[in-house]
DNA sequence: GGGACGCTTCGGCGTCCGCCGAAGTGTCGT
DNA sequence: ACGACACTTCGGCGGACGCCGAAGCGTCCC
């Protein structure tokens, strides 16, 4: 009322993203996998009874879920929903301020390849997208429109096309990649190529954040897309730009 | 360092949004209007000191930028990657937790058709949306690709297509409606068409927020896309779930 | 030019928030 | 059953934030 149609309010998942220490736990949450209390506390760089109070408000504010296992609480996001508004949120701090100047090792690994939440990023992930356009199996620069060759391909290599475009969540999504600036495949066929990429051992977690392309998973990228790795661990790209 | 790659950080953001009013004023300016710090104080409901601290936080953030022009000082949002964030946030509050019970004119004018930042929204963005996948102007239901005929079509009703396809942001996006929870037409194209639709008076904006759709507008939407205008204000659908 | 108006800056007050140490609850190991 | 461990809750402290009244500055109107 008051002349105030009541509409979206922005205030709680704004105060869950304004302490430092809540952004750097949504940080770190943000490629998809759970995590300790404990854990989340020390990246943070706070203590144990800090950690726990600002990891309720990330539940209250629907930013990230709780589940007990053991004496362990594992945290992680609420949704792909979630993940997806702060890549959207993130892509407008600017091309990364600090960077540039001594990059440390781990910087490069997720440079090179990473998940953003449930979907690959970085110059793979980004790598991959553009590789799709211009084999036609995804279809406008933009936008990424699965096309019927795209289907059959993503097929042949495993990928459960079929549940992805049954799923509700959008089927393609365009995610800017705040590394590489360019775009790379969301949505529920992006999480089906992503769970493709792990479960075949095409790609590995390393002890950080951050993927190791395997032997195998550089041979099915070279096979199927005629991308070749680069010795850094990231790829290298033949013809485009 | 230690161990942390510094990646991106919400905290900014967040603090900028955390504010009760400092929201409110966001959601004003997320229909793309230019409007006064009085005016934004008062829809806020703080006085004109604090409203000009929270516009100064807004415009640190790099969410909003002012302009002086005569003895006003008018606000509007940064960009249309601040209002597509902004959007994809709103989009994670649940589907509109008051509502249902003693709606205001105004709210229900601002479900029938409004600007959300640059492009059309509300039932009437949904459903050009829709009926434009149905036609075969945009492709695929949750990506809404431009193809040939769409170029075509739009550019026959005076849309700038061509303008829009060589932007620098996406032609197309998906935006989330957060009232009808359907997608509608962004990204550049969808600012072009909204444009269009302005500059020729098919809509028109109310003395809120909101917007009318003018006779002419009923007209060319009923010749163009076969949706005939409903009594209260919207319009509703011939054949469409 | 005088005065009203819109906005910003300054000074101060009250409150909320983030942090930790200590204590409490539940789980795992032996 | 006992201790170690992971996490949460409770009290209390310090600092930051939001708010307003008063004052300063630039613009429009008569």
């Amino acid at each position: 009322m008051g002349g105030d149609g009541r509409d979206r309010d922005f205030t709680d998942v704004g105060r869950a993203l304004s302490a430092p220490a809540r952004s750097a736990m949504v940080g770190l949450l943000m490629d998809g996998t759970a995590r300790p209390a404990g854990e989340l506390a020390r990246a943070a760089g706070v203590g144990a009874p800090a950690a726990s109070e600002h990891l309720a408000v990330l539940v209250a504010a629907g930013l990230v879920t709780g589940r007990a296992r053991g004496r362990h609480r594992y945290y992680a996001l609420a949704g792909p929903d979630v993940a997806d508004a702060l890549e959207a949120l993130g892509a407008l701090a600017g091309p990364v301020p600090v960077a540039g100047l001594r990059r440390s090792r781990e910087a490069d690994r997720l440079a090179a390849a990473r998940f953003c939440y449930d979907h690959l990023a970085g110059r793979l992930g980004v790598g991959l997208a553009e590789a799709c356009v211009a084999r036609g199996w995804l279809d406008g620069a933009d936008v990424l429109a699965l096309t019927d060759e795209g289907a059959h391909g993503l097929r042949g290599l495993g990928v459960d096309v079929d549940g992805a475009t049954a799923a509700r969540r959008p089927t393609t999504r365009a995610c800017l990649d705040w590394t590489e600036r360019r775009v790379h495949l969301a949505g529920a066929l992006g999480a089906a190529v992503g769970a493709r990429f792990l479960d075949a051992g095409w790609v590995a977690r390393t002890s950080g954040r951050g993927l190791r392309l395997t032997p195998s998973g550089q041979a099915v990228v070279r096979e199927t897309w005629g991308v070749e790795p680069a010795p850094a661990g990231g790829i290298t790209w033949p013809g485009r730009a």
